[in-house]
DNA sequence: GCACGCCGGATTTTT
DNA sequence: TCCGGCGTGC
């Protein structure tokens, strides 16, 4: 196992200290964290269940334990490997009587919203938006510090957790800071899990909070030892509340502790390493280091210009068709974006070069309305105490039962909410009343339903079937929607019950799409990837920068460097000199940061094909002007003084 | 209760 | 330009 490690990584591995392992972009972080572990294990040092690691998301945990698991097999499962929240939530419901919990509810993200939204009207406060009020709540949550909050916003967060309180229900910054309620108030439980993990693995450290850096803090002590992996270039994501300070200060924050870089790189090649290495290297707040790349390589960095943006989602198109029409058919190729508001023009270009692509990420699938719509009742079905699932479905389709019926229904003090319609029945008209019976009578008969097919399978796909079809919903919808819920019935198909729905999606985020399909996500979404092939579109300033970051550059910079690090072979930016950007046209200028790369990597290309130039040409809005510069769509007129991008299929050829 | 139209805002987002 | 929230009027 340790053969095939490099003497740095061999070194962390073999180190019995606190230790800090600094694993620059492709270094085999993750391959050294596990062979330390399986080490351990081997050698007896620990047992597996005297293991804790904690990842930065689900997906990472699967790839962990994946990779342990072909090391040494099942005893992997005896490791506890987990998110911070997925830890701490099994600890909070060990502990859950000592905690005043009842159950462990957890919220969903769009329900904070609404809670947050009740909250702003109870205190009839209209200037705060609700997003950001739940954003400054639960920044301060994560610092588990509401003292660095103003007295109205203050006054928020305590409502806001009443309200959760009232409605047993717990969000997921509430996990770790019960967490540290538990372990600060009753030592003895401390000690506890002190005694019981004789290793503590944190991966991503740079991107923990100041709840976590206390969680891990609490849980190091004399008699266990802490390893973290990490890379403070890659640090992005402070806007919600990750502290990078944290591991800049690991070895002076954990006694008796080490420090080992890993630099050799081996992912890039030596262009694009060194092309990174330039980047970053203008960043002040970073550990210093330099990555040197295990592969040579002649090909540049390529810079592309396009005169607009249809264009530059064109030509990149025609990249890529020529690579996939080389033997390379099976590379893997990525376009990174700043925003994903970007995406949508690169879309409909590959769209029409009939280019398969998917886009990743962000569950916008999941977000999509009917589909909202469509799980509330699967939540309900799974918890007939969810009052958000509830109210939702109620509404899905139009059942001529609105707001004001359902915050009548939400006063009556039971729990159960079928309990708490019928408590409330009586005070409704006629009308409403015989509405919410016949609801009543539809929802008993698809629960008896659900409850008969207790040996099928694919019980809860038949349920919603039936549910879909007998609410009303489907027909309720216009013909593409019913398409996504037709897509959604489909994804159920591996799920027996309700309860098994709802963690997963909880959990987990739904994504199939096909590796060789050419991907499309941000930054933030690509780390931790690689592809042979990337394209970082609109590397123009003011996106990238954002310009509403231009305070935080350096966290920019370091977005940029997670970005050029993904690639593998072949690295390619471009922008465009105009682009039509919130509905209006804009000039763009190129990013600084491609003036803060090393210029000896990089080869400046255009996408001029044949050249107009001189031409005389009508065009409909501008009238007569002469052709300075042309590309595949578009072409840079002089009209009188001006000169303007435009359309060449707008363009009229004239003598 | 609900449809419709106006207005404002538009970075990154997992757990 | 496009989307979501909110207010109005039926």
């Amino acid at each position: 196992m340790l053969s095939n490690l490099n003497p740095s990584q061999r070194e962390a591995v073999d180190c019995r200290k606190n230790l800090l392992i600094v694993a620059g972009a492709g270094t085999g972080k993750t391959k050294t964290i596990v062979s330390k572990i399986c080490h351990y294990i081997s050698l007896g040092i620990v047992m597996p269940d005297e293991i804790i690691a904690t990842t930065f998301t689900n997906k990472a945990t699967q790839e962990m334990h994946s990779r342990i698991k072909s090391e040494i097999g099942d005893d992997v499962d005896l490791i506890s490997i987990g998110t911070f929240h997925r830890l701490s939530l099994k600890i909070v419901q060990n502990h859950a009587k000592l905690l005043n919990i009842e159950g462990c509810n957890l919220i969903a993200y769009e329900d904070q919203a609404q809670v947050m939204r009740k909250v702003l009207s109870n205190i009839k406060n209209k200037d705060i938006k609700p997003s950001h009020a739940l954003e400054t709540v639960q920044r301060a949550k994560e610092k588990n510090d509401y003292a660095s909050l103003n007295h109205t916003y203050a006054n928020i967060a305590y409502a806001y957790n009443d309200m959760l309180r009232e409605m047993n229900a717990l969000d997921f910054a509430d996990l770790i800071s019960k967490t540290i309620e538990l372990w600060r108030n009753h030592k003895d439980i401390l000690d506890h899990y002190r005694k019981k993990y004789k290793l503590i693995c944190v991966d991503e450290y740079q991107d923990i909070n100041d709840a976590q850096y206390e969680w891990i803090s609490l849980l190091s002590c004399d008699d266990n030892q802490i390893c973290c992996v990490g890379d403070p270039d890659q640090s992005i994501y402070s806007f919600r509340g990750s502290n990078m300070s944290h591991i800049l200060n690991f070895t002076r924050d954990f006694k008796n502790s080490e420090k080992i870089v890993l630099e050799e790189n081996y992912r890039s090649t030596d262009k694009i390493i060194s092309n990174s290495n330039h980047l970053i290297s203008k960043n002040k707040n970073r550990i210093e280091k330099f990555l040197v790349s295990t592969l040579k390589s002649d090909e540049l960095v390529d810079i592309f210009v396009g005169m607009h943006g249809k264009e530059e989602a064109f030509e990149i198109c025609r990249i890529i068709a020529k690579i996939k029409s080389k033997e390379e058919v099976k590379s893997s190729i990525a376009l990174l974006f700043r925003t994903s508001t970007n995406m949508h023009l690169f879309e409909e270009a590959l769209l029409n070069a009939n280019i398969k692509y998917s886009i990743v990420g962000s569950v916008q699938f999941m977000d999509r309305a009917e589909i909202k719509d469509a799980v509330s009742y699967v939540r309900f079905l799974s918890n007939p105490n969810d009052f958000f699932a509830f109210s939702r479905m109620i509404q899905a389709p139009k059942r001529g039962i609105g707001s004001a019926t359902v915050a009548k229904i939400s006063e009556n003090a039971s729990s159960n909410i079928e309990d708490k319609i019928r408590g409330v029945l009586d005070s409704f008209t006629s009308r409403t009343k015989n509405k919410l019976s016949e609801f009543l009578a539809q929802w008993e008969r698809w629960r008896s339903i659900l409850s008969k097919d207790l040996s099928d399978s694919k019980k809860l796909r038949k349920i919603m079937e039936i549910i879909v079809n007998e609410s009303g919903l489907y027909e309720s919808l216009e013909s593409d929607r019913k398409e996504n819920v037709d897509k959604w019935l489909e994804t159920l198909d591996s799920f027996e019950d309700p309860e098994s729905y709802v963690n997963h999606i909880l959990w987990n985020n739904l994504k199939a799409d096909d590796e060789h399909d050419v991907k499309l996500m941000t930054v933030h979404a690509a780390k931790g990837l690689e592809f042979d092939y990337v394209f970082l579109p609109v590397f123009e300033d003011g996106i990238f920068p954002h310009s509403r970051s231009f305070e935080n550059i350096e966290e920019e910079r370091r977005l940029a460097y997670v970005a050029l690090t993904r690639a593998k072979k072949k690295l390619f930016i471009t922008y465009a000199q105009s682009r039509v950007f919130q509905g209006r046209y804009m000039n763009a200028q190129p990013s600084r940061f491609i003036r803060e790369m090393d210029s000896k990597s990089l080869q400046f290309q255009s996408f001029k094909h044949k050249t107009l130039a001189g031409k005389k040409v009508y065009h409909e809005e501008f009238g007569y002007g002469t052709i300075e510069e042309s590309g595949m769509q578009c072409a840079k007129v002089c009209f009188g003084s001006v000169s303007k991008v435009v359309d060449i299929k707008k363009l009229v050829e004239c003598d």
